[in-house]
Parts: structure tokens; C-alpha cells; sequence
DNA sequence: AATATCCGCAACCGCTCCGAC
DNA sequence: CGTCGGAGCGGTTGCGGATAT
């Protein structure tokens, strides 16, 4: 608004009675610093202070919240004597102060979580950290930045698709115009990540998993005559064998966080049912995945989990499984069972984080 | 020891969502 | 049904400490 060019004083006199009306609200606006136009600003930020928290303003808040519980955070700075914009101060709040959070440093465990999660629901990071207790969407996204991220990509691990970096290029060349992708290419500026096209449902990509690897370098790829690459990470007890299954998108996240043991005849029938009943269903995956979000946010609610098990339909046949009978006897409501699994699986991690840190799953730490 | 670079994290920004009216 | 405004969310920025040169 500063900007503008107001009409001088000769000018003014030619303009109509309207445009003087308008002049007028536009002057009022500028002295007091607000827009014509769509929502003022929630405090003025020419006036209020930003940047670093000090004890003494923590404690304020500290104190307005034990008196007077959280509510409307705009009057929070009024109330409590601080010179901060209200949504500044409910950031600090709930990213700093709450008593509930931990400011350790990220545990394996909830390493291994975030990376399922991720793989599973992408870069929501408030679905993500309400599985984590004591941590923040903002913990959870910084730390996924700074560590995670590079972490997978020094693996060679595309952090978006979750799969082998390598892979990835294969299947942006395989559908990709240009005949070479990787002249066009970096894996490691994001370019894949951002404009990679999704696949068609018939375009053949490669299914991987991640959990539980992540500090353990990838000890071999082998060939397999039924289902192509394998690839084995080194495991405290046994070795992880991720399987090719003919599975093109997100949902292989699904599919592989799901199961804890991916080379089970079960769990690759289960794979490629899901794979299945989602590409033979009219909606897309970004339709399936946001079902699935949606679920996942009802079932947060619930107070019991669900039965565990994973849902293998009977109509699918041990491996190898051959993509045409599955696809020819699965139901469209198949589909609503996989995602069920896919919740109870993630509820069921909840529950062995939860028989692993008790402590930080008692009520009062969601008593906020 | 001084400087440059890297890294992690807190905080901010701008947008969307959603309930109240 | 449309508007308003608080809350929530994801992306980005910038500061300060750690590390490298």
C-alpha cells in the first residue's frame, strides 16, 4: 500500500465521487497501516517483537497458560504483558513449552517410525508426530530434513519415493519423453522428486521398504527369476528381502510398512491384492492415500485398536502371484480392507512403542 | 587464532481449514 | 450460503554453535 501512487491535489479534484470514497478508505487504511481488501493482519507486526524467546517471555506465557488455559491466543499477548503477535506465541507454545514434549534427541525407534510414516503419508508432518509422542510436526519435519533425508540419500534412496535412487531414474526413463533421463536428471537436486510424472498403472516399477535399515548398509542386490531384483539389508536377527511385485506409486508405502516380514508368501499376496484392487479401482492413488489419511485421523480417536492380522484375501493365491487372478477377483471393497490393515498397522507400532517407552504414553502427557 | 563453511533448530510466513455467525 | 477470524499446517528463513580450513 506504501507504494501506491495517491492521486496529488489537483488530481483529486477530477476524480468522481466514487473514486473520492475510495481515495478516502485507502488514506484511512494507510494511517493505520491495515488492507482494503480481505483480512487485516492478526496484530501489528511493525510493533511487536520477533525473533529469539527470552526466559523472561516464556515464563509469561508459562504463567498465562497455568491460570487461564489455552483459548484464543490473539488476546495472550495483552493478557499475559507480552509485546509478541498471539500466533507467535501459540507457536511457542506448542513447538517449546508444552510440558509434554521431549527435547532429547530422536531415538531409533522413532526414526524407524517417521520413515514408515513418511512412506506412507508423505510429508504430513502433524499425522505424522501425532504417532510420536513428545514430538512436534516441527521436531518431526526438521528433523526428517536435516538427518533423515540425507540420510536415505546417502543410501542411495530417493526420500520421496522411498525407493533406490537408481530405480527411480529407471522408471522416469521408462515413461519419461526424454529417452535418457539421466542427462536431465540430478538425483540429488530434487529434480526426480518434484517433477517425475507419476507412473501409469501399467507401467512396471520396482516395490521396496525401508524400516528398520536405516543404519544398516544394503549388504546385496540379487536377481530373481520370479520376482527381479531382490534387495537384503543386514538385520539384528534376519535379513530383510524386499521383493519385486510389479507395484508402480506411493502406495507400495502402504504395502511395506504394513508387514514386518515382506518375504512371507502372505505378505507378498497381500501386496499385490492391495496393488491390485487399487489400480483396477477408477480412482487414483492420491485418491486411495487421502482415504487413507482420513481413516488413519478417525482411528486416532478410537480407543481400542483393531484386531492385528494383516488381510490377505482369499482370493489371491500364495506367491508368485500372477496379476491378472488377483486382479480378476478382487472386489472394489477390497480395497477399504487393505487400507484397514494399513491402520492396524500403524496402531500396532503404536502399541510396541507405547510397551517400550510407558512413561511417555501415560494420560497426563496428552492431558494438554 | 581467525575465518569460512556447515549444520541444526527455532521461529516466521503465507496459505488452508473449519467453526461461528 | 457467504463472510469472518482463529487455529493449524507445511515450507522457508535466519541465527548461533560446531567444525573445517
Amino acid at each position: 500500500m506504501s507504494n501506491i501512487n495517491l492521486p496529488t491535489e489537483k488530481g483529486h479534484e477530477k476524480l468522481s465521487d466514487c473514486a473520492r470514497d475510495l481515495y478516502a478508505v485507502m488514506q484511512v487504511c494507510l494511517f493505520y497501516n491495515c488492507t482494503v481488501m480481505g483480512r487485516p493482519p492478526c496484530c501489528d507486526k511493525s510493533n511487536v517483537k520477533k525473533g529469539p524467546w527470552t526466559p523472561e517471555e516464556d515464563a509469561k506465557v508459562l504463567a498465562y497458560v497455568a491460570n487461564h488455559g489455552i483459548g484464543n491466543w490473539t488476546l495472550v499477548p495483552e493478557k499475559a504483558g507480552l509485546n509478541r503477535c498471539g500466533k507467535s506465541c501459540r507457536l511457542r507454545w506448542t513447538n517449546y513449552l508444552r510440558p509434554d514434549l521431549k527435547h532429547d534427541a530422536f531415538t531409533p525407534q522413532e526414526e524407524n517410525h517417521i520413515l514408515v510414516l513418511h512412506q506412507a503419508v508423505g510429508s504430513r508432518w502433524s499425522l505424522i508426530a501425532k504417532h510420536l509422542p513428545g514430538r512436534t510436526d516441527n521436531d518431526v519435519k526438521n528433523h526428517w530434513n536435516t538427518k533423515l533425508r540425507k540420510k536415505l540419500m546417502k543410501m542411495g534412496i530417493d526420500p520421496v519415493t522411498h525407493k533406490p535412487i537408481s530405480h527411480v531414474l529407471t522408471d522416469f526413463g521408462n515413461i519419461s519423453p526424454f529417452p535418457n533421463s539421466r542427462n536431465h536428471a540430478d538425483p540429488l537436486n530434487g529434480f526426480v522428486n518434484n517433477f517425475m510424472p507419476k507412473p501409469e498403472a501399467s507401467v512396471v516399477t520396482t516395490e521396496y521398504a525401508i524400516p528398520t535399515m536405516l543404519s544398516r548398509p544394503m549388504l546385496e542386490e540379487v536377481q530373481d527369476n520370479h520376482f527381479g531384483n531382490n534387495y537384503v539389508w543386514e538385520n539384528a536377527e534376519t535379513s530383510f528381502q524386499v521383493t519385486n511385485q510389479e507395484i508402480s506409486s506411493p502406495l507400495t508405502s502402504l504395502a511395506s510398512c504394513h508387514i514386518t516380514d515382506l518375504s512371507s508368501p502372505q505378505s507378498l499376496a497381500w501386496q499385490s491384492s492391495l496393488l491390485q484392487s487399487v489400480q483396477s479401482s477408477s480412482s487414483g492413488w492420491n485418491d486411495f492415500l487421502l482415504s487413507d489419511l482420513s481413516l488413519l485421523t478417525d482411528l486416532e480417536q478410537q480407543e481400542e485398536p483393531k484386531a492385528q492380522g494383516m488381510v490377505v484375501p482369499s482370493s489371491c493365491p500364495p506367491v508368485p502371484v500372477q496379476n491378472e487372478k488377483c486382479e480378476n477377483n478382487f472386489s472394489e471393497g477390497s480395497s477399504s480392507s487393505a487400507v484397514d490393515s494399513f491402520v492396524d498397522s500403524i496402531l500396532n507400532q503404536d502399541k510396541e512403542m507405547q510397551s517400550e517407552f510407558p512413561q511417555i504414553f501415560s494420560d497426563e502427557y496428552f492431558n494438554y
